[in-house]
DNA sequence: CGTATTTGACCAGCGC
DNA sequence: GCGCTGGTCAAATACG
């Protein structure tokens, strides 16, 4: 209920980061609107001075015509919260997922009660991109750890990959897929908000630049 | 030896 | 109601 105000919300864009070896996406929240805060809880972060990156007006919304090849790729790419409009369906389930949402939704947690699975109604919110690169795994500032890969039918590439961020707290969840038409376009799709900032990952200082965030 | 990745299985949601 | 697909778990394996 708190905090989120993005939640229930997805939107997604569309980048153009060139081949190189470590792409970072950086967020370009003034072209579209966003809020400094859900791009930043979300892990997009400003690469360091010289980084590798380029996020440029051409990145649009997927939302927009340009994107539909996006929708074409995947079979439901977003079922439950439609790309930009989000749910529509009733405020109160709202409540009741952030109830169960708030720290089970992506455990299932079946160690407890044989299987119980909580339900996957999650309203966190989202924000895919697509990007054109090599690497399937763009440099946003925070550590991720690959939790389950999945056969995407209906696609030439059909790998999905899920990550999950490592740091303790943070449930913030990433999946990564190829556009079946163009291999080097990769969709990038975060889930939730980071508990910290990207320095905690890279305890290495990744310098200040973040918290110019 | 510890940590990350891979991979098959399981489960829930959704469409027909 | 059934089947299909997506998402997650967890054991096994690989790597540093």
């Amino acid at each position: 209920m708190e905090g989120n105000q993005g939640a229930g919300s997805s939107r997604c864009y569309l980048l153009d980061v060139p081949p190189v070896s470590r792409p970072s996406v950086a967020a370009h929240q003034m072209e579209f609107g966003y809020p400094k805060e859900s791009l930043q809880g979300l892990g997009f972060v400003a690469p360091p001075h010289g980084g590798p990156f380029l996020l440029s007006t051409d990145a649009v919304p997927f939302t927009n015509p340009t994107a539909t090849c996006c929708e074409k790729s995947m079979s439901k790419p977003w079922s439950n919260e439609e790309v930009g409009t989000s749910d529509s369906k009733d405020p109160n389930d709202q409540t009741s997922s952030s109830k169960d949402g708030d720290n089970s939704w992506w455990r299932g947690s079946s160690l407890d009660k044989g299987k119980v699975k909580v339900k996957r109604k999650m309203r966190e919110p989202r924000f895919c991109f697509q990007t054109r690169s090599d690497v399937d795994v763009l440099d946003d500032g925070y550590k991720w750890r690959k939790y389950g890969q999945k056969v995407v039918k209906n696609s030439l590439h059909p790998s999905r990959s899920y990550y999950r961020c490592t740091h303790n707290n943070c449930r913030v969840k990433k999946r990564v897929e190829r556009l079946s038409e163009d291999c080097r376009m990769v969709i990038t799709t975060y889930e939730g908000r980071h508990t910290h900032s990207p320095c905690d990952d890279e305890n290495s200082s990744e310098h200040e630049c973040f918290s110019s965030f």
